[in-house]
Order: C-alpha cells, then sequence, then structure tokens
RNA sequence: GCCCGCCUGGCGGAAUGGUAGACGCAGCGGACUUAAAAUCCGCAGCUGGCAACGGCGUGCCGGUUCGAGUCCGGCGGUGGGCACCA
C-alpha cells in the first residue's frame, strides 16, 4: 500500500451522514434540477417520470426501486446533453384517508397532508434528482378543478355518457367497482364478496377508441413486449358474427353474438346469461328459474365455479327455430357460464368444437353433432368423446357450407344471415366502457347538478372548483357528501329550480390518468394544459413503475390522452413513449415456533442459515422469500436504511442484485455489501497521490490501469443506457479491482496520473447511482474548482484505449477447447492459425488427424475440423 | 382452459452463435492484530488424477451449425396475467 493503514477503531472514512445533505443542499441552492416549462436551453428534452405514490406515510423499498430507477435515467439523460424533466408528485384521493377517518377520527385531508409531508422527507433523503417545483397532490382543488373540467369538455364531446347498469357493489368499501376492478368476485381493493346491483352512473367511452387503443399497440416499441400483449388481450377484438333466432312459440328473438357461425348446424341448443332479459321473462312465471337466477347472482362472478368447474343450466321450456334448418328447434336454457357484459349476453351451443358447450351437452344430455371434419380424418367414424374439436377443417353435416374451410365457412354462413336478414358478421370487443362514478368522499368531485326539470346538468366553468365540503363526519356508512345538510343543495345552473349535487367523486384512477401532463404546467391556475409546455414535454420519454399497472392505469391513461386530444388539451395520442416495468422487492419471512410471524430485527441468522430468536432464543423458521408485506412481517424500512448505511447504499444495492425487471431480494449481507463499496472507493480516492500533468507515455501498469478505465467508460454507458443496471455496477467493481492492483504495484512514472484518472472516470460514472458519493469524491480531487459532478457532462471513452494490446484466442479442435494463444489484435489469420496448430495441448489433440476445415473467428477463436 | 414470462455454481446473476459461470453475496484458507472488527491476499461448477491433463455440465429430449446458455421443434417445472370472452 502507498498510503498508511486504516487506523484501527476509527469510524468510516466517507461520513455519508455529513456529506448526503450537504450535497443535497448544493444541488438545490444552484436549482441544478429545475426545468423552464418552455425551454429556451436549445436541448433536445427528455421528460423521465415513476408512477407516483399514493401517500400511505411511508416510503417503502418499492419505492425506493422505483424512484432510484428512474433517477439513473434522469441524471443520466441529464449529462448526456439533454434537459430533463423530472417532476414529483402525490396520487392523493383514496379509501385509506376514509379508512383512517372512520377508525381514528382524522380528517381525511389532515390524514393525508401529514402523510405527505412525511413521506416528502423521506422521499428527500434519497437524493433524488427532481424539480420539486412542480409538485402537487391530486387532492388539491388547484389540481382537480382542471380534472372536473376536462370532465366537461369530454362531456360536451361526447366522450362521457350516464348509464343504468348493473355495477359490481362492494358492500365493505361501499362502492361501485368497475368490472375490471373484480378480482374473483371480491373488490380488489377491499377483498369483500361483490354484490350484483344496478345503479345510475357515469362512464367514460372508452370503448370508441378500443380499435385505435389496440392498434397503437404497434407504435409502442419502447414498452415491454408482454404489457403490450396484456393490454391486447385486454381490449379483446374479436371477429364474428350477430344473429336473430326466432323463437318457435311467440314473435319475440334472442340475439347472439359468435365467433364460430361456420358451425351452426351443430347448434344444439341456445343459452343466456341469468342477468339476460328473456330470464326475467321467464323468472316472472316460472318459480324453478327465478331460484336458479337468484343462485346465480348469489355465487357472485365465478368463485364456486373455478372450485367445481361445473356448469349449470336450467331449461326454459322455450324453443328457438334455426336460421337454416326448415322446422329444427332448440332448447333455450339459462347457463351460468354465459356473460350479459359480453356479446349479446346470448349464445348458441356447438358442442362437437366448444368446450364449455361439451361439457355443458354431456351434463344435460343434449345432442352433440361434429359439423367440422379434420384434415385427414373420416366422416363416417369421426366423433367426438371428451374433448372439442376447435381446429382447422372442412365443413360437413352443414347444408350449403359442406366442403368449405373453417374461415370460407364463416363467410359463409354470415352471407347467408344476411341474405335472410338475420344477421351480420360483427367485430366485437372485450373491453367495457369504463365507470368512474364512486359513491365516497375522499375524490374528486364530479361538475354535475340534477335538476328535476333540466336532468343532469354539468356545472358551468365559471364555477369550478366544485369543491370538497370540510366539515364532513364519518359515522356512518354511506357517502359523507350525500349525508352533508347543505353540500348538494344547490340552484339548477339552468333553469335555477332547486336541484342536488352529484355526490358521487370520481375513480382515483381518472387522477392519475392525465397527472403527467399536469407536470409539464404545474404553475398555470387558468387551464389544465399550458399547450405550448405541455406540447414540449410530452410525451413522457421513459416512463418507470409497478407491471401491476400493466392493464389499468396504462390504458385509461393511453383513454385520456387521446380524449383530451380530442377536447385539444393536448397534441399526442399516447401519454408515454417509453415504459420500464420493474419487479417486486421481496424479503425472507420469519415464523416463531408458536406461528406468529416476526420482523427481521427480531431474529439472529445463524451461519448454517437457520435463525434464532434474538431475545428468547428459540428457533424460527426460515420462510419462503416473498413480496415485503406488513402482515408477513417481512418489511424492511428504507429509512432506517439510509439512516444507517446513507441513501448512495441503499440506491446501490438496490441497483445491483439483479435486473430491475426482475423481482428482487432484500438481503441484509447484500446491503452491507454494497456499502462497504463505498468506503472501498472513497479511500481509493484518498490514498491517490497529488495532481501532476499528463505524461507523454506510461509504463505497463499505467497503461493497464487507463484500458481498464477507458473499457469501464464504454462498458458502464453501455449499461446504463439499456436498463441493465446490475452489469453497470459489475463493471464499476471491475474498475475498482483494477484500481486496487495498480495501487499496489511498483511505482512507475505517470501511474499516478492514470489513478487519479481512474478514480475521476469512476465517480462520474457511478453518479447516476450514488449521487453523493460521487460529489464527494470529485470534490476531493478538484478541491478549488467548485463544479458539481450533477453540471458535467457524461465522461467519454479514449477510443484507441479501448483496442487491446494483445488478444487472447480460444482454440477449438472439433468444437471442443484444447487450449489458446495470445496474438495482437486483428492478426492475419494465417500467422494465427499457426499459432494456434503450434500450441503444445492442440498439436496433441492433432496429431494423426487430418485437418479438413479450419475456421478463424478474427480476435475470438480457431476451431480445426478434423477427421480419421 | 387460454395467454405471457422464466429455468445457468451454495445464492443473485454475466455472456453480439465463438474460452460458460464476469461481478457481487455467502463460504474456505492466509496476512495484519495481544485479540476482535475493519482491511488486504488467495481458493472456489461437479467429477477423476499427486500432477500434467481429462470427463461431465446452462431443466429434459431431439434438430440446425465447424461451434448452441444463445436459433428451431417437442416435453417438463415454475412464476405471473386473464378467465366460463362464445
Amino acid at each position: 500500500m502507498s498510503d498508511t493503514a486504516t487506523p484501527a477503531a476509527e469510524g468510516p472514512r466517507y461520513d455519508f451522514r455529513a456529506a448526503e445533505p450537504k450535497w443535497q443542499q448544493a444541488w438545490a441552492d444552484r436549482g441544478c434540477f429545475h426545468v423552464d416549462d418552455v425551454p429556451t436551453d436549445g436541448k433536445p428534452k427528455y421528460y423521465v417520470l415513476e408512477m407516483f405514490p399514493y401517500p400511505s406515510g411511508k416510503i417503502h423499498m418499492g419505492h425506493v426501486r422505483n424512484y432510484t430507477l428512474g433517477d439513473v435515467v434522469a441524471r443520466y439523460k441529464r449529462a448526456r446533453g439533454h434537459s430533463v424533466l423530472h417532476p414529483m408528485g402525490w396520487d392523493a384521493f383514496g379509501l385509506p384517508a376514509e379508512n383512517a377517518a372512520r377508525e381514528r377520527g382524522v380528517h381525511p385531508a389532515k390524514w393525508t397532508y401529514d402523510n405527505i409531508a412525511a413521506m416528502r422527507t423521506e422521499l428527500k433523503r434519497m437524493g433524488l434528482s427532481l424539480d420539486w417545483e412542480r409538485e402537487f397532490a391530486t387532492c388539491q382543488p388547484e389540481y382537480y378543478r382542471h380534472q372536473q373540467k376536462l370532465f366537461l369538455d369530454f362531456l360536451a364531446k361526447g366522450l362521457v355518457e350516464r348509464k343504468e347498469s348493473w355495477v359490481n357493489w362492494d358492500p365493505v368499501d361501499g362502492t361501485v367497482l368497475a368490472n375490471e376492478q373484480v378480482i374473483d368476485g371480491r373488490g380488489w381493493r377491499s377483498g369483500a364478496l361483490v354484490e350484483k346491483k344496478q345503479l345510475s352512473q357515469w362512464f367514460f367511452s372508452i370503448t370508441k377508441f378500443a380499435p385505435d387503443l389496440l392498434a397503437a399497440l404497434d407504435t409502442l416499441d419502447r414498452w415491454p413486449e408482454r404489457v403490450r400483449l396484456m393490454q391486447a388481450n385486454w381490449i379483446g377484438r374479436s371477429e364474428g358474427a350477430r344473429l336473430r333466432f326466432d323463437l318457435a312459440e311467440s314473435a319475440e328473438s334472442v340475439e347472439v353474438y359468435t365467433t364460430r357461425p361456420d358451425t351452426l348446424y351443430g347448434m344444439s341448443f341456445l343459452a343466456i346469461a341469468p342477468e339476460h332479459p328473456l330470464a326475467a321473462q321467464v323468472s316472472a312465471t316460472d318459480p324453478k328459474a327465478a331460484a336458479f337466477v337468484a343462485e346465480c347472482r348469489s355465487k357472485g362472478t365465478s368463485e364456486a365455479v373455478i372450485e367445481t368447474g361445473e356448469k349449470l343450466g336450467y331449461d326454459t321450456g322455450l324453443r328457438v327455430k334455426h336460421p337454416f334448418i326448415e322446422g329444427a328447434t332448440y332448447p333455450v336454457w339459462i347457463a351460468n357460464f354465459v356473460l350479459m357484459e359480453y356479446g349479446t349476453g346470448a349464445i348458441f351451443g356447438c358442442p362437437a368444437h366448444d368446450q364449455r358447450d361439451l361439457d355443458f351437452a354431456r351434463k344435460y344430455q343434449l345432442d352433440v353433432t361434429p359439423v367440422v371434419l379434420p384434415p385427414g380424418a373420416d366422416a363416417k367414424t369421426f366423433a367426438v368423446g371428451k374433448e372439442a374439436y376447435t381446429g382447422p377443417g372442412t365443413a360437413y353435416n352443414s347444408g350449403f357450407l359442406d366442403g368449405l374451410e373453417v374461415d370460407a365457412a364463416k363467410r359463409g354462413a354470415i352471407d347467408a344471415l344476411a341474405k335472410q336478414n338475420q344477421g351480420e358478421g360483427v367485430t366485437n370487443w372485450r373491453l367495457r366502457d369504463w365507470g368512474v362514478s364512486r359513491q365516497r368522499y375522499w375524490g374528486c368531485p364530479i361538475p354535475i347538478v340534477h335538476c328535476d326539470s333540466c336532468g343532469a346538468v354539468p356545472v358551468p366553468d365559471s364555477e369550478l372548483p366544485v369543491k370538497l365540503p370540510e366539515d364532513v363526519t364519518f359515522d356512518r356508512p354511506g357517502n359523507p357528501l350525500d349525508h352533508h345538510p347543505t353540500w348538494k343543495h344547490v340552484a339548477c345552473p339552468s333553469c335555477g329550480k332547486p336541484a342536488r349535487r352529484e355526490t358521487d367523486t370520481f375513480d382515483t384512477f381518472v387522477d392519475s390518468s392525465w397527472y403527467f401532463a399536469r407536470y409539464c404546467c404545474a404553475s398555470d391556475t387558468t387551464q389544465p394544459t399550458a399547450r405550448a409546455a405541455v406540447d414540449h414535454w410530452m410525451p413522457v420519454d421513459q416512463y418507470i413503475g409497478g407491471i401491476e399497472h400493466a392493464i389499468l392505469h396504462l390504458l385509461y391513461s393511453r383513454f385520456f390522452t387521446r380524449a383530451m386530444k380530442e377536447t385539444g388539451h393536448i397534441a399526442v395520442d399516447e401519454p408515454f413513449a417509453g415504459l420500464f416495468t420493474q419487479g417486486m422487492v421481496n424479503h425472507e419471512s420469519y415464523k416463531s415456533a408458536e406461528g406468529t410471524w416476526l420482523y427481521p430485527e427480531e431474529i439472529e441468522k445463524r451461519p448454517d442459515g437457520t435463525a434464532i430468536h434474538k431475545e428468547t432464543g428459540a428457533p424460527v423458521t426460515v420462510g419462503r422469500i416473498e413480496a415485503m408485506s406488513k402482515s408477513k412481517r417481512n418489511t424492511i424500512d428504507p429509512g432506517e436504511i439510509i439512516a444507517r448505511y446513507g441513501a448512495d447504499t441503499a440506491r446501490w444495492f438496490i441497483l445491483s442484485d439483479n435486473p430491475p425487471e426482475r423481482d428482487m431480494e432484500w438481503t441484509e449481507s447484500g446491503a452491507a455489501g454494497a456499502f462497504r463499496f463505498t468506503q472501498r472507493i472513497f479511500r481509493l480516492a484518498e490514498n491517490l497521490p497529488a495532481a501532476s500533468d499528463k505524461p507523454a507515455d506510461f509504463g505497463a501498469a499505467g497503461r493497464t490501469l487507463r484500458r481498464a478505465t477507458h473499457k469501464a467508460i464504454a462498458a458502464v454507458t453501455e449499461a446504463w443506457e439499456g436498463f441493465a443496471f446490475n452489469v453497470a455496477v459489475a463493471r464499476m467493481y471491475e474498475l475498482a479491482n483494477a484500481v486496487t492492483d495498480a495501487e499496489r504495484a511498483a511505482d512507475e512514472p505517470g501511474l499516478g496520473w492514470a489513478r487519479r484518472e481512474a478514480i475521476e472516470a469512476m465517480a462520474r460514472l457511478c453518479a447516476p447511482a450514488m449521487p453523493h458519493l460521487a460529489e464527494e469524491i470529485y470534490a476531493l480531487l478538484h478541491p478549488a474548482a467548485g463544479t458539481l459532478v450533477a453540471d458535467l457532462p457524461w465522461p467519454e471513452a479514449e477510443p484507441a484505449l479501448l483496442i487491446a494490446e494483445s488478444v487472447k484466442i480460444a482454440v477449438q479442435v472439433m468444437g471442443k477447447l484444447r487450449g489458446s494463444v495470445e496474438v495482437p489484435p486483428n492478426a492475419p489469420a494465417d500467422s494465427v492459425i499457426a499459432a494456434a496448430e503450434a500450441e503444445p495441448n492442440v498439436a496433441r489433440a492433432l496429431e494423426g488427424k487430418r485437418i479438413v476445415k479450419r475456421i478463424h473467428v478474427p480476435n475470438r477463436i480457431v476451431n480445426f475440423v478434423i477427421s480419421g
């Protein structure tokens, strides 16, 4: 070592507790991360956005990961010469605030703003390169007044509808859930079993954009393929036919949607959803039918069915006529597997070519007639057993369709139906309109007044915002806005007579469907978006967040952006040009002998991997690694980690563990290892010799180190660029190892200069990940400069130093490695092959064989193909 | 049931079709220390061999190729999304 060793018992040399606040202050003082709404600096723009947090009160490791990833991108792009918009705010409406009000008597607003204050402090400790001047919370009237304006503009454009419809009622949250928000028959937030209930509510007409929302997925080439697939499946385009079946005994008819009109001749029944109007009609006079319908409703959507897999039906006794076969009629069943929300709420059953229909037919002994003959099958012997045939083939047993392939038969059937005026080809979508009415207090009021004379009347722009009243009580279930003694009583804006305010508030997904646009012009109080600013910054160049938002939030935001474009508030169609979905942060879980979950700090790990309870010494079961959750007590508080190791260590470990799109495991030893690294590179910086002029020539050690430095610059740049953040970290460890080697090498002229070069490169390369340490080291190297790393351009590798002095070529015989030879880079093939043949171990393998072929890949490999 | 992803040492993982296991974590051995901590040096896929050197090896089976973790086909496992979607 060229310097005295670290004295014993001395604390960490790099004092992050002093350094981190110091540099955070320096960045703030210089306004490093501020950008103008409409910049005039001529730099290319780059908008980095991480999904804004719900203010629960404390940040968790998922936030640390999310915001670290975003900060790496923001700082890197900034160094690359972009003007970077990197804002932060709060998704501040939502049920937890109301739950807190009900449980603890604290007002939702106070609870929310207190939480925001606490979380802002914690976030600021992370040292993120944010423009805090753009901060807002969606619960501020200054934000939601513009949202109300957007709603009114959408309404005027015909993008909002009020519909009477069956809704999912969450009895615990006392709120309506969109179908998309019901999971296994339970509310996605409350977990309560959902009941069906009919309500009148507001819908955004997202289905009007279904074709475009689907088609435009192809343009999102910087989105993960699987997210695009998930959205495509969710939108669910299908081609089929809508056709009318006439009832045999009356003039009425039933409309059916099918994707397989080619199998009409294989029909054996017609089935309708329990919510279908015809089912209600039958139930009116048939108590058994009524009982069956009631049973289906109380069973909820799917859970019981999933468990039993049983398809249940009730034969109404009604019969329908076949559109093609004169005189043929089929029974009409009410079936629990037919969805009212999809297609027309009625299907025709062709058991031979649909598995569900087949299961149903077998259960109730209905006919199974195959009408599609698989290629090569014999029409006389082909039969359907327990598996429906859904593959390609030729129509048979199908009258005029006989002999046609599936696609041709579909067209033939549709043409015939159209000719008879009984049906037509249609495109069907799985996507449904977005119901946004919520019967709760802590949300954005829907700016509508209900008048007995005029109906639903929009609140005039001049009266916005419709503010939430502050004096509300939570002493009974239901919506406090509805209970409020005066708030809802207003004069009709249209006729002036007494009328009532809409007491529903918006789904909080509305708040998060346009916040990214608002950030661009957060200080403009007059309008939702200032076009010059929004047109400059949008779309978001890199959006980063959890995969759990792959469908709803992203799809709603895509809809909102289109609706805002139609109403003149934005120029783009797509809000997010680039999307990155991060994995979860997991941790081991621990259980005591009594079966209770234990916090990580309550246990002590032993070298063999087992664990004991710290206080009692009792053995502890080390459970599986799973998502951090309060109930499992396997949470790690980022605040404590930052207090103990500093923000840079937390950021570094979270980047280093694994690729950012995968789930990671937070480990104590990994965090400690990251901390050691921060100390190590600081020590390498402290041990540097004094600055000197760049020498004309370097010795062997100096040349080796300089090559390592410039290779690292190239490799880390590529890794940051490609979201291979764990690889970037690995390359910096390699550089640190190279500096350590140089530190230990015999001194030679210029080596000190090379070491300083390496450490300066290290500081600047690691700055996106460890910005405080980077500043500290840079200041150590340039005490008088007064320059911040945050303001420096990105380092460039010298191309000449990326070329190795010699390369090691692997030599294979028949694809098996037999040795290697050291040759100059780009050496001529002849000389490389000659050297390879001469290598002793290779020569032995070649002895007595005939070389059939010599393969030479420059700078990489030689392979001999031999015979005999 | 449908759709998607993933599968590499004890662990996280690296690897434009070209020396599999970089880098880190954990581990082992050593140096320093009265001792510990910290730090530094070294070892480390499995297997045979004293060694030189060999055999096997990226979930399994096959294919393409001079050469496959990587490309293709099939199978298995695992994780996720959606789900009676007609």
